[in-house]
DNA sequence: AGCTTATTTAAAAATTTAATCAATAATTAA
DNA sequence: TTAATTATTGATTAAATTTTTAAATAAGCT
């Protein structure tokens, strides 16, 4: 279940938007106090913020930027201010969206939808590319942050196309049969101690696991 | 000792400045026109500028622009505009910092410190990757950190290539295809033989590395 | 637990690849 | 043309890597 910090002064509005969204099993939580709500979102973890902009004592763009320095969460701008700058602005300071009032709860549950899934695929991307492997064909060479890792061929030829299965289970079929360097009719068993001295190299015998069983698996 | 030239047009705030900054033994020129600052740039070397946004005549960015089209040195902004996106476009056009106005003399030159020290991390690195080879190809020599080695056409033609896919490694097929003084059907044997006398002209038999299965790769 | 199977480790054997040397072929220069 | 230099090749030696083997260790299963 997704939780959501309204920020918001309607309060007649927070709480027929707060019912029409807890149908989606949206868990929302209103603040009407802009101090208040940045203060919440240092304590607790929420998955989205909705930020109307015409707040008592601090400006809505103000509350977005501080939000942003601390934290990379999505944020939602409900604004009554029809200022074209204002949206731009908001824009500029890393919000998600954009909802001029009044609007339709609907509207904004497919706006909240299409946010959380464009952050979702933003997080996986980032995740995807954390490898502290990089890997080099053109100069043969293999770096495990940032500390270069001297390799045999074989070895070179295993442990790159680890990397490129990496976190996939790689059977010891596979490596024999699609590293070049590696001859073709030699046995599992090769396949074991190359690994073991990759293992040695690296340093950090737990970065390749065995699936017992199937074979060997690099983690990220 | 640094020179620094200030391009500003409320002289009484250079002044100031200037005098401040003359105490950390830094040298100040102030330059109200921004057209005349450009040009005094390309005829006086200086290590850093810092730059009034609010100029008469030419727009602060444009000049930043103008600068960085030119030369890389380092580039303070110094703006009393508040708009955000003029902070986000400064630093798109290559500024190395941005300080609203108004602040603290000490503030800026804590952020003159900050890139200055920056700057020559990264001239550091680039001197870093320079070559101790250097290699004519019209006059058919090649030196090493500024000596002469006296090398046959075959030897010159591969070092030459060596040199010039300098980090990579090199497999003699390359060689004997790329290298018009190698006979393209000689045997990949000749290379090794001539990469034996080359690393004895030049003394050091580490420099021109073997990779075993692949060819060989010339060191930095 | 006790049996079985898989994995790791270490060491030796086999193979592959590279370096060196000496001889020969090919160029180039005198 | 001859002498000198340079390129190529083959043989030998040396080195490095891959593979196999065997024993030790760990993991899974009834």
């Amino acid at each position: 279940m997704k939780k959501i910090l309204m920020i918001e002064d309607d309060l007649e509005l927070a709480e027929i938007l707060t019912e029409f969204l807890e149908q989606f099993d949206f868990e929302v939580v209103t603040e009407d106090d802009p101090f208040k709500a940045v203060s919440i979102l240092k304590l607790e973890p929420f998955d989205l913020v909705i930020l109307d902009l015409t707040l008592p004592g601090m400006d809505g763009l103000e509350v977005c930027e501080a939000i942003r320095e601390r934290q990379d969460i999505p944020i939602i701008i409900s604004s009554a201010r029809s200022d074209v700058t204002d949206k731009i602005k908001a824009l500029e300071l890393g919000a998600d969206d954009y909802l001029p009032k009044p609007y339709d709860p609907r509207e904004l549950e497919a706006r909240i939808y299409s946010v959380l899934r464009r952050y979702a695929a933003k997080v996986e991307a980032k995740e995807e590319n954390k490898s502290d492997f990089r890997c080099d064909q053109s100069t043969m060479t293999i770096t495990y942050k940032g500390r270069n890792i001297d390799l045999t061929n074989a070895e070179f030829g295993i442990l790159s196309y680890m990397i490129l299965k990496q976190g996939l289970v790689v059977s010891r079929e596979d490596l024999i049969h699609n590293v070049s360097a590696i001859n073709e009719d030699s046995s599992n068993k090769s396949i074991d101690v190359m690994v073991g001295r990759i293992r040695n190299k690296l340093g950090d015998k737990t970065l390749i696991e065995s699936v017992r069983g199937v074979g060997y698996k690099l983690l990220k």
